[in-house]
DNA sequence: AATGGGACCTGCGCGC
DNA sequence: TGCGCGCAGGTCCCAT
């Protein structure tokens, strides 16, 4: 489940790996993950293309290319990025100069590939919140001032701050003993701010490790993040809080699965 | 504004 | 061993 921190870590090995290179063929194997254009036009305009820049924006990863357009690829839950890939498993593989091939994967074919003008112009990338690197404590402070809406959904909303999920947002709200249930405008100063800090720590710390790979995730290379040995309470239903000793809990919040300490937590 | 549901999808693990 | 089922969660969309 690809959120900030691992499509940060794609983004950074793609700087290194294919950064300036032509892409000189394409292999579809299920258009369906394209989105926009139709599959000839896709073909036609991002062959001979260079890869000149890359970006993330939130869990969207952009790559410009010299003809003006720009390739924008969403993962969403089990889409993958691999360089260099073997044209296996790939839904579409992308032939480089150097000839090896960028696979992008995705088993369960709710990814995106969009080929645009303006990659500013897509809708999801209108509607994202800011970054939570860019935000002072002040700024987050003054978001969630007002705000109903249980403070774990309201991390997940791409439209408040981009780049949080499910399991970041359930570590986070563990960092800072704050459960995950509670109307964001009832978080006391104190609480913004042990969360604010916890949402910053957490993605830093699992970028460092290269993300999470409980499912499908895996960085570029294809190997595994290692950040799971660190998660508190992701997926822990049942097993000791690492604090309290006391049964994490699993409960549904906005149709997610959410898993905090109801010791620790409140 | 908030909330809840369904849709998109496939692979996995579960119970029987 | 095989089968059906629920579930995983990112995003959009619709209804209330």
């Amino acid at each position: 489940m690809p959120e900030l921190p691992e499509v940060e870590t794609i983004k950074r090995e793609l700087e290194k790996t294919v950064l300036g290179k032509k892409i000189t063929g394409v292999k579809i194997n299920n258009s369906k993950v394209i989105k926009q254009p139709g599959t000839a036009s896709f073909v036609k305009n991002i062959k001979n293309a260079r890869i000149n820049n890359i970006l993330r924006k939130g869990k969207l990863l952009i790559l410009e290319l010299s003809s003006g357009k720009s390739l924008a690829v969403h993962l969403r839950m089990t889409g993958q990025l691999v360089y260099p890939g073997d044209c296996k498993r790939s839904r579409v593989s992308f032939k480089l100069s150097g000839n090896k091939w960028l696979d992008f994967n995705d088993s369960r074919l709710l990814g995106e590939l969009r080929l645009l003008g303006d990659w500013r112009q897509l809708k999801f990338v209108k509607n994202l919140g800011p970054e939570p690197f860019d935000l002072t404590l002040d700024e987050f402070k003054h978001m969630l001032a007002g705000r109903k809406t249980k403070i774990k959904p309201l991390l997940m909303d791409q439209t408040f701050i981009s780049g949080v999920g499910n399991l970041y947002a359930a570590e986070a709200l563990f960092r800072a003993k704050i459960h995950p249930g509670r109307p964001a405008r009832s978080l006391s100063g104190k609480d913004k701010a042990r969360l604010f800090r916890a949402v910053i720590v957490v993605l830093r710390e699992a970028i460092k490790y290269k993300g999470s790979s409980l499912d499908q995730y895996v960085q570029l290379s294809n190997k595994p993040g290692d950040y799971v040995k660190y998660h508190k309470v992701y997926a822990r239903a049942g097993k000791p809080c690492l604090i309290c000793k006391t049964p994490v809990k699993r409960t549904t919040l906005g149709g997610r699965g959410t898993y905090f300490c109801p010791q620790c937590q409140k």
